[in-house]
DNA sequence: CATGTATACTAAACCGATTTAGTATATTGC
DNA sequence: GCAATATACTAAATCGGTTTAGTATACATG
């Protein structure tokens, strides 16, 4: 494979300086002045032999590397690597590419990621931010573009593409409440992040309104690997054998819960009404369908890169803030039917 | 934000040259005869400054970007992004970034984002090939370090690692006749990638030593949108009442299944054997738990890597092949539990 | 005819590193 | 004492672009 070809080869090979193709690359011809018969010949040329300008070259010259960093707690969850796909294929057409990272909700790790990638240039970040990475943000973001999703500092001015979370809780909720549901019983970790704060507060603001009882299993984030999470799950339903309904904050508690129920509660299955946070496929296949509070992740996306290419386009970082609350979909399948009480 | 330092900003500080601090900075001190007292110094400063030599920079001279790509047919499945995951680890590890990306399993979507991240200079790539890319992985491979992984071209010497479909398909389907399964239905999709043809013929080899007839419904892969898909395995369990038990050759097509015998057949799915390519949380968690084929992703990942790594290592690309085939795991689950037989 | 202003281009600086090819001084060998 | 070698460092080229500050020529104007 021959050696690739410079601006320098070229304005060689056409007698004309490196300048002069530069400008002419770059579509500033008409502007600079290039008359239009050595438009034509540099255009021509360059088409003939394919020649492509080097990026690294243009990156140390502009400080602009056209690569946009996502940084997620862990890429291989399905709503994180669904997003991803959206935010690829959108950014892709505008000529950026996208750097995927896992942060694993780990402060060192965020802070890491982001100084690798604010050296490198990189010309954007949209990141689910570790709790304690406020003050890193707060600095990055009046040096480049970035958004965070998933969640936000109440305290700390920033972008943000977040969805309702005490809204779509009372709204699932009261869901439950009206399918006669009278005993319904919230899953959720213990945990000061902003949207799992949301969800509990939109559940108890349900419950309350339709004066019943809550009834709530906090499982500690600390104890949250899975065979101590299904322990406590286990435990809650033996204890509490009067809950008709199970409403999981998160997917990931709802795919223990119904390991447990399969596993202890065969019966209970479809007996009880269950709802989770955050809908994929498992809950469209299983057996009862589990209904599903849907965080609209076309939405999330587009309405991110949206925000990006604003920030991008903006020549001073900073001077406005985007800030969009996404509304979900509540999506009703047969576990959260009406039951027929023996 | 104070604009970043140079090595000429230390250089002059420091009031040595450039080229000293370089050699300082790579650990070239000594060889390049610079005297103890000033490698302290510049260490000293670059410590105290917290100094990291920018990237881009690095790259324009050096050629290299620390950057490998991971290419897949789409990021959001599972199977790829739990692969992704680790390979980033382990890439982080040693210093480099994945760029992950998603090629629709489509040649032109393939071919493009090769040229891309070829210009672009990353270091290696990992990938699914689409099927009509050889000639340019051929040439591709002559300049940098390319690992194939999930399948690979039959006349093509190329780096790789991927599974014994047909090894594990065979064993998978012996399973199903131990246990006592004497109509075994395979569910594939008609198409020529090794990876398919092998697990069919794993399938074939064990039906035809058991003496049993076979039994294969092939979806047309362009018909393959999950509605024609549904209506294809519909049709083929009403006209096939016989069958005992089902092999899904992909995870894709087991989900499909999944559904059919939920919403046409409900009685059939703790009647019949069940058995699927590639494991996932949803068969761990489904009841009856479907029992599985599983790809070592841990192994596969580090497999990858550990290539990658002896071919970046390596002065020139291309002097030497590695070919991993890794086996896989049989998960079994209730789904291939032998059955009482009405 | 001298001056001003377009036109059509280019030389050279610059981005921030790495690396080659030196140089100046000190030390050693004979 | 003088050439050869080692030591300790540096100037400048280089990677491949972008961009600033010119320059040379043609043409118009008073």
């Amino acid at each position: 494979m021959k050696k690739r070809l410079s601006l320098k080869d070229i304005a060689k090979k056409l007698n004309v300086s490196v300048t002069t193709v530069s400008f002419v690359l770059n579509g500033k011809g008409k502007e600079k002045k290039i008359s239009d018969e050595v438009i034509k010949r540099v255009q021509d040329y360059v088409e003939e032999i394919n020649y492509r300008p080097n990026p690294v070259a243009q990156s140390l010259r502009t400080g602009k590397t056209k690569i946009l960093v996502f940084m997620v707690e862990d890429i291989s969850n399905q709503f994180f690597s669904r997003i991803a796909r959206i935010i690829e294929d959108i950014a892709y057409e505008r000529g950026y590419k996208v750097i995927f990272c896992s942060n694993e909700n780990d402060d060192n790790r965020s802070l890491e990621l982001i100084d690798l990638f604010y050296e490198r240039q990189v010309d954007g970040f949209i990141i689910i931010p570790s709790p304690g990475i406020k003050k890193r943000v707060e600095i990055l973001q009046q040096n480049v573009p970035v958004i965070l999703f998933d969640r936000f500092f109440e305290d700390l001015q920033s972008n943000y593409a977040v969805i309702n979370n005490e809204k779509s809780a009372h709204e699932a909720t009261e869901h439950l409440i009206e399918r006669d549901f009278k005993n319904i019983g919230l899953v959720t970790i213990a945990s000061k992040q902003m949207q799992m704060a949301g969800r509990k507060d939109g559940y108890q603001k349900a419950i309350s309104e339709a004066n019943i009882k809550e009834n709530i299993l906090e499982i500690p984030f600390s104890s949250a690997t899975k065979e101590e999470g299904r322990k406590e799950i286990r435990k809650y339903l033996e204890s509490n054998n009067d809950l008709d309904a199970l409403f999981f904050a998160t997917n990931y508690l709802t795919q223990l819960g119904l390991e447990v129920l399969r596993d202890h509660f065969p019966n209970k299955i479809n007996e009880i009404g269950i709802l989770t946070f955050d809908d994929n496929e498992l809950f469209r296949i299983y057996s009862p369908s589990i209904s599903a509070v849907a965080q609209p992740l076309d939405e999330i996306g587009e309405e991110l890169m949206r925000i990006m290419f604003e920030l991008l386009d903006m020549k001073s970082p900073g001077s406005e803030i985007y800030q969009s609350v996404l509304d979900t979909r509540l999506v009703i399948r047969d576990s959260s039917a009406a039951k027929v009480k023996s």
